[in-house]
DNA sequence: CCGCTTACTGAATGGTTATTCAATAAAAGT
DNA sequence: ACTTTTATTGAATAACCATTCAGTAAGCGG
């Protein structure tokens, strides 16, 4: 469509004016690469994200890409890995960091997904233009699907350790579903309302939400009830 | 990518064996092309899908489609309109049918988005694909903004009156947010997990969400308690 | 049966794009 | 210094694709 784009990312270790023309190693060529490559696919999108594109935005020749990838089909699935690796290592790191009463361990995992470090306009534009081809693609399905289900794993884990902790009724499969697909949906919407949604904004739904589903745990407006709750282990709220 | 596809979608009003070489109605034809484009981004995505699939699709000839839409780009975003206004008229039926009073309203509501006649594989597929281009196309934006904020609104409205009625402690913006966003994400995991996930499923997450969230109008598996319980006006729960 | 409108066709066109590869040059090894 | 390896370039290639348009024929009013 329209040509002469301004790049505003700039790659890991370089501030110099010249950049190009000199060598780099495989490694950080190919991740700068990645980079560009989601650049233009959140600017973009899929359809119009061309190699010409991706070598523009790096600053490099036009054969760049073919020589590090392969193909271009090759470059999109590498840059689904790399974004799929780099939602993984944040929560894993949330998960870490956190309290390990299940009340911080819960907030931990599904504050992550909002994270300031992962949740940017540049990422979920990017993540969705890749995701809506995941249909036709069964690499990038299978990619996906895995890193899905780590996650949902872990969350499971916690809801059935908070329902045996203060007898909820739901049934922790379900509620793990409905928690996870809200936070897919949030982030649907941070991309479609371009900018009127805050991250802050799906932060607060995603906190009052744990506050109703899990009073126990957490107060009304989704803040962690840390003390270890044994008390009722008896019937339903 | 691969070629020779095979359509399953039939057209409306036609099942005689040589379907082409007659000529039709323009709106006939418009309807026709645009389920062949809806077919062919299920099958093949934003990315794949040329004019060339559409017309095949259609068994009619290359030119047909700039004959009918003057362009690829207007006819996918009458495609987007066509399966807005679908989405549209789903909804407003659904709430027309239902009971008047607010479980049943709410029931009714959130539960369109996963009817039988417009939750399928293949609208789900082609509605991401098109939604993912959205973020670079405004024009695509504002025509799901503005279906989005006509369902988002009337959500709003009865889980306000649900607030008045039963004297729930939630923000009633904030829950209809969680409830919108939990929705879209289940689209979108029936669209990734390639059929594990049943349309049944999502039904069941989307009720328990419900009862939940709204214990006084909802028994704890989603069935509306449609009597008017005025009774407490008093505390949260 | 005759013009006239309208729907439709499909070959030709021109622009775009992924991919290849021979040439070049920076490092690394010796 | 010189050889080898490795990274990079950019012009050439071939495929693909949206769009155009001159031509064809179906329906229709007369």
């Amino acid at each position: 469509m329209e040509r002469g784009a301004i790049l505003q990312h700039e790659e890991e270790g370089k501030t110099d004016a010249p950049p190009a023309r000199r060598r780099e190693s495989r490694e950080k060529r190919r991740e700068q690469l990645i980079n560009a490559t989601i650049d233009s696919l959140a600017k973009r999108g899929y359809a119009a994200t061309t190699l010409a594109n991706v070598s523009d935005g790096a600053k490099l020749s036009r054969g760049i890409v073919n020589f590090h990838f392969d193909s271009k089909e090759n470059l999109l699935l590498e840059t689904l890995q790399y974004m799929s690796d780099e939602y993984q290592e944040n929560w894993k790191a949330r998960y870490a960091e956190s309290a390990p009463d299940t009340a911080s361990r819960l907030a931990a995992l599904v504050t992550a997904d909002l994270d300031r470090r992962i949740c940017t306009p540049r990422t979920i534009s990017a993540w969705f233009a890749l995701m809506a081809e995941a249909k036709s693609r069964p690499a990038y399905q299978k990619l996906v699907w895995e890193r899905d289900a780590k996650y949902r794993g872990r969350l499971t884990e916690y809801c059935r350790k908070a329902k045996e902790e203060a007898g909820y009724a739901f049934d922790p499969e379900i509620v793990t579903a409905a928690i996870y697909a809200m936070q897919e949906g949030l982030w649907l919407r941070l991309m479609l309302s371009g900018g009127d949604y805050k991250r802050t904004t799906a932060l607060k739904v995603v906190k009052e939400m744990l506050g109703t589903v899990l009073p126990k745990h957490f107060t009304p407006e989704g803040t962690p009830l840390s003390h270890a709750s044994k008390r009722n282990t008896g019937r339903k709220q």
